[in-house]
RNA sequence: GGGAGUUUAGCUCAGCGGGAGAGCACCUGCCUUACAAGCAGGGGGUCACAGGUUCAAAUCCUGUAACUCCCA
């Protein structure tokens, strides 16, 4: 074979994009429905159109790629389905940005027009983020690209819009939601953020009617005051008992209203008395319910107040506010004021205050859904890893209320129902109709609303794959494996999934749901646009590489904890991958005269078995790992593998091997393992870092066609060897100990020195003998003297190792002090671990109580340490 | 107000009933024919605090404190 030469350092831009299109162009990612065997499905949690990769993405889409990779490898027909969300508002508001930008509103240009410009922009942009996936690594089967409005996918929504309907799970009615004045349209309760901000608490006076009595009401809201209808007491409160039933005059606009008891009132909060509006209220709409109260509404949808405010018509309602409590202090109605924090509701996409308001609506019928996607995890179909989770989805769940699914955007699923302009009936249908059912009149108005977006993504995993069809895609790639998402949208997304899917289907969207952390910044604050805090990951791309990326994320990974991402982690993962091309280019620079062998036919030596043990050993490891989720651990597993036992022993140690000319067969054999180890680990390694992997396993003699087909590496349990592990454990002590001697010592480690080893376990005496080579190499010893009764030479730095003592001659290398020094140390350290060992076996309760094993290797350790320790004593002494 | 999580070396984090770990940073010595993005060695921690369970607690339980998140 040639001899490569590969330059230094490894630059992951030059082959990044090679090898992704490569992969296209192969056709590696696209799955196919293959009868008779057992299919592997992931869909992606579409990002929005609109959006662009962020740290979130990055780590929910490596994440999945990594478990996709591995099916994939181990010959599944594996799917990983992508595509984007239309994201209504989200996308909207980008378009309105744009036409603010020549001063224009959606409302100048009209609906349709609107909507032909947010195609155009989807045209436009709508695929960067996909561009960006593929930069990631994605392996994504992207022939099966979706997007929530596509015409499939939009006649999935209309599917389920109709039957809900028909079922009675979706009504539409009046009632209070939650509006935002900006974006004009109502908002689902989880859409709503709370954040505490500093307010106050007015106390107001409602005078009883044709009396001088009064009724003081707190209120953080003085505006609404325009707007209610009664006031309510605590029926058992005895300070209000005789105003119940009377009348009282609503401040300013002098409206009169009852006094009404309702077992809603808190006593305790406030005056004990709450005015009600049930326009502007979610409670107050319920006590109005009750009691039968008017509703007045008295903003207008931007939040303006409306004719209903009187005097205050036109002013913004924070304007008004601030008016009404002049006026109150005016009128000497203002009792006092107090500051209070308090919860206030803001638009989850734009920010804006949060208005509770009275408006037609659409509502699905919620409890009737939760309820087999209840028992669907409580019967552990459905796994949420972590499983607390699974109790943040049973708190929502148990408690859910009915969900607002119209949305008052002109970007979405236009909502499929249709008004009868002369009867007021209501047609649902899927197609549009031509005439009304009742009374054929054709002068019909489609429903101007659209869905929540969540109302069409709550169908992802099946209508991706073709439903209401039942495609064979469908039959075979669903129920999907696993969903792989963030704890932030378990609600929105998941539970409605679970009971869509159960409803829709009869079957469960997907068997397990892995919810990762959030990554944030370096003050651990979520990342977000508005904050100007978000680390991009392409920029991280183009510093560190993708696969530096990737296994940051990974190993950062660890179930149940937020990650806060740093440069440094960045740098050293970057380092790792280097450490990966340094060690590849070591073994191909090697390879002179290589051949293929079988080695089960030649004697291999220790470092050989050693190595093969430890891979395998590894490899049932990682294996465990990436079953369990545990990212973190996988990768710290091979990580440690590669560096620590592979690169820093085994090739150092098939040096001589490799050099040396006389040893044909040697040679042959160290190039083999390391051909294999190569190979193995980097299949291993593959779903966490693919482009570096490729590159590398490209180069390798005997590579396949791609490391993204060969197959998933499998433990072999045979190769598990724990004389070999001890033995080398052995020999790897005795190497340390020599150069940390030298080390602390001041002498030179390339120094060559004299060495004897004295032990009187015949096992360890022949291993030492046998592989001394190792310790002479590695501590660059030239003389290596082993014995059973070694006595210490004079002026020798001493050790003690697992039972064997080295003793190193420093005849003029060293002064005798500096020895004298080390040893005290070293020597007070394992007096100290003694003791605390003798300690513990002193104990009658623990030889006792303890487990066989664990007294018995606690024996054994201070045994050891005990022989150690007087060793060293007597080393000393004679100093 | 209810719930969840976190607190381990200077920093970022593993470990989660039986000998306190990694990476980075720091100190010392090395350009030893793969790698200075490296090699070898070293220092550094009453595992937040207080109780309890246990022969044995960083690890399990209870409480306290601080920080974070979710829900109302």
């Amino acid at each position: 074979m040639a001899q490569e030469t590969l330059p230094k350092v490894y630059n992951p831009h030059e082959v990044e994009a090679k090898w992704y299109q490569y992969w296209l162009d192969k056709g590696y990612f696209h799955a196919e429905v293959e009868p008779g065997k057992k299919p592997y499905t992931i869909v992606i949690p579409p990002p929005n159109v609109t959006g662009s990769l962020h740290m979130g993405h990055a780590l929910n889409d490596t994440l999945q790629d990594i478990v996709i990779r591995k099916h994939r490898m181990m010959g599944e027909p594996t799917l990983w389905l992508p595509g984007t969300d239309h994201a209504g508002i989200a996308t909207q508001n980008v378009v309105e940005r744009q036409l603010a930008s020549e001063g224009l509103t959606r409302q100048d240009v009209g609906r349709e027009e609107f909507v032909r410009r947010t195609w155009e922009w989807k045209e436009q942009y709508g695929s960067r983020i996909i561009n960006q996936l593929k930069r990631l690594g994605a392996s994504c089967d992207w022939s099966r690209e979706r997007f929530t409005m596509d015409e499939g996918y939009s006649a999935a929504v209309r599917r389920e819009f109709v039957q809900l309907y028909h079922e009675g799970l979706i009504y539409r009615g009046n009632y209070i939601v939650n509006w935002c004045p900006r974006c004009l349209t109502a908002l689902a309760d989880i859409e709503v953020e709370y954040a505490e901000e500093e307010g106050n608490f007015y106390y107001v006076k409602y005078m009883v009617k044709d009396s001088y009595d009064y009724i003081t009401v707190a209120t953080t809201r003085p505006e609404t005051i325009l707007g209610d209808t009664a006031v309510a007491v605590h029926p058992e409160d005895a300070r209000y008992k005789d105003f119940v039933g009377q009348t009282v005059i609503v401040p300013i606009i002098g409206r009169e209203v009852p006094v009404i008891a309702d077992d809603y009132v808190n006593p305790e909060f406030g005056t004990g008395a709450l005015k009600v509006t049930p326009a502007h209220d979610p409670h107050d709409f319920e006590i109005g319910e009750r009691h039968r109260l008017e509703r007045i509404s008295v903003f207008t949808t931007e939040g303006m107040m409306n004719k209903n405010a009187g005097p205050y018509e036109g002013m913004t309602r924070f304007e008004c506010r601030d008016a009404i409590v002049k006026d109150l202090m005016e009128k000497g109605l203002l009792v006092k004021v107090e500051p209070m924090t308090h919860s206030v509701g803001h638009c989850y996409r734009c920010d804006t205050v949060i208005e509770p308001y009275l408006s037609t609506q659409w509502f699905m019928s919620m409890k009737p859904l939760a309820e087999p996607a209840i028992k669907a995890v409580e019967e552990g179909k459905i796994s949420f890893v972590p499983v607390q989770w699974a109790k943040t989805y049973f708190d929502w769940m148990y408690n859910i209320r009915d969900w607002c699914v119209s949305r008052q955007l002109w970007w979405g699923h236009q909502i499929p129902a249709w008004y009868c302009k002369d009867c007021d009936e209501i047609i649902v249908e899927e197609k549009e109709p031509t005439a009304c059912t009742k009374c054929g009149s054709s002068n019909l108005e489609q429903d101007q609303d659209v869905f929540d977006t969540w109302f069409s993504s709550a169908l992802w995993p099946f209508a991706t794959l073709g439903w209401p069809a039942e495609t064979e895609e469908l039959k075979y790639f669903y129920p999907t494996n696993l969903l792989v998402t963030s704890h932030d949208i378990i609600f929105f997304w998941v539970a409605r999934m679970i009971m869509q899917g159960l409803h829709f289907t009869g079957e469960i969207p997907f068997h397990d749901v892995y919810v990762h952390a959030l990554v944030r910044d370096e003050f651990g604050r979520k990342m977000s646009k508005s904050r100007g805090n978000v680390i991009d990951p392409l920029t991280i791309i183009d510093e560190f590489g993708t696969d530096a990326l990737r296994f940051t994320l990974s190993s950062m990974a660890t179930p149940g904890r937020d990650i806060f991402l740093s440069r440094e982690r960045l740098e050293g993962f970057r380092n790792f991958a280097n450490k990966l091309w340094n060690a590849s280019r070591f073994v191909l620079m090697n390879l002179k005269d290589y051949e293929r062998i079988d080695i089960k036919e030649f004697d291999l030596t220790l470092a050989d078995q050693w190595i093969l043990s430890r891979m395998n050993h590894t490899t049932m490891q990682v294996e465990e790992a990436i079953n369990e989720y545990n990212f973190a651990e996988a990768s710290r597993l091979i990580y440690d593998f590669f560096w620590s036992d592979f690169a820093d022993w085994y090739i150092e140690l098939s040096k001589p091997r490799l050099y040396r000319n006389e040893d044909e067969k040697g040679r042959r054999i160290a190039q083999n393992l390391l051909v294999t180890i190569m190979d193995h680990t980097l299949r291993l390694l593959h779903p966490f870092m693919p482009f570096i992997t490729e590159e590398i396993w490209q180069k390798l003699p005997g590579a396949g066609e791609s490391i993204v087909i060969a197959p998933w590496p499998q433990a072999d349990s045979a190769m598990v060897n724990d004389t070999a592990e001890a033995d080398m454990g052995l020999l790897q002590s005795v190497t340390s100990s020599i150069r940390s001697i030298k080390s602390v010592l001041g002498i030179a480690l390339t120094k060559p020195v004299k060495v004897l080893l004295s032990t009187p376990d015949e096992s360890k005496r022949a291993v030492l003998e046998s592989d001394n080579s190792y310790i002479k190499e590695l501590a660059w010893v030239e003389e290596l003297v082993v014995g059973s009764d070694i006595i210490k030479p004079e002026h020798s730095a001493v050790d003690v190792e697992q039972g064997v003592e080295i003793f190193m001659p420093l005849a003029g290398l060293v002064d005798i002090e500096e020895e004298k020094k080390r040893l005290s140390k070293e020597f007070a350290k394992t007096e100290a671990d003694a003791e605390k060992s003798r300690k513990k076996l002193a104990n009658p309760q623990f030889l006792e109580k303890a487990a066989p094993a664990v007294v018995d290797k606690e024996k054994a350790k201070l045994e050891e340490l005990d022989e150690k320790a007087s060793k060293l004593r007597k080393q000393m002494a004679s100093l």
